[in-house]
DNA sequence: CTGATGTCAGTTCCACTGATATCA
DNA sequence: CTGATATCAGTGCAACTGACATCA
């Protein structure tokens, strides 16, 4: 279950096999210069695919992944704060956190000046989970960017910070 | 229906209104630069929500204005075309062109030249909200890019596309 | 026969909303 | 009391896989 046929045909062979249009009519030349929103949907979509594919060999889903990392570049986080810095729910994020909790990922300890507040925090078992497959994501983000250059990289780092930061504020 | 909470308290304020951290330990600075991969799926996650709000005022999911639009650019197509430029199995698109077509936006013909294909292309109907449904995004697509010139925003469109054929050939 | 297409059916995943209890 | 937090519970949507019939 590794690997996903996806879009087009069941049985056949991959999706790009469609050698001829089958039907030649009139297809606008389609110069409509597509979407930014649509590009990053599309981007997203087959993103989502490859990362679920290739973490799915370590036993882990995209969310938890998503969770572990965040986990480690911010430290010790209430689910709140976890939350908040996935753009999910609370409740989504507390699904996540239950599961990778009973996988011996993450733990959880009371917080000292509050006890209603619950920090999370990785094992050493999810550290080294992450590096693991932090060389996975790696491999598939680096096929994104091949013939890119490192400062294409970083513009089109920054210009989706941007984007994110003038969605949020609005 | 129209907005929704997301992320962060239930009946509380705005996500945003979280003053200070509640718990203010050790947050390591964050200087983990962000993977690219995370940045290109928090940000389709908020467009999402985004669009998904202001679509639905005018009575319609994403996924339906998703096919729309390529219906509209690529013209008249068969389910499986529809499918493959959407990123999705023939099945999801067919359950999407299902509704559609009962909402009177699209149209199925059969194709001349094989009657196992059917094509599809809009209606008068569907054309013009399709139409108006454009405005609506334009605008979130335009909040998107604030502060950002025309060529930044060219920029971001010719490096997203360059990743998603980078990673629809691998 | 093979391969592509359309479509009915069931399933799964992941995020959502609702509601409740605890604590500062 | 208000507001933030955690978490149990149920819901919904949009994708998926499986299966089958039709046609070139």
């Amino acid at each position: 279950m590794t690997t996903k046929p996806r879009a087009s045909a069941q049985k056949s062979g991959p999706a790009t096999t469609r050698a001829a249009p089958a039907v030649a009519i009139a297809a606008p030349p389609a110069h409509t210069p597509m979407r930014l929103t649509y590009l990053v949907g599309q981007l997203d979509r087959i993103v989502s695919r490859r990362l679920t594919e290739a973490l799915a060999v370590r036993g882990l889903t995209l969310p938890q992944f998503t969770a572990l990392s965040v986990l480690n570049a911010r430290g010790r986080s209430s689910n709140a704060q976890l939350a908040e810095r996935s753009f999910i729910t609370p409740q989504s994020a507390n699904e996540v956190v239950k599961t990778m909790e009973s996988n011996g990922w993450v733990m959880r300890e009371p917080d000292p000046t509050n006890r209603r507040i619950v920090l999370l925090q990785l094992t050493p078992s999810g550290k080294s989970l992450l590096k693991r497959c932090d060389e996975t994501v790696d491999r598939v983000e680096h096929s994104m960017l091949e013939n890119m250059d490192e400062e294409q990289a970083q513009a089109l780092r920054t210009l989706l910070h941007g984007c994110v930061r003038n969605l949020r504020a609005t």
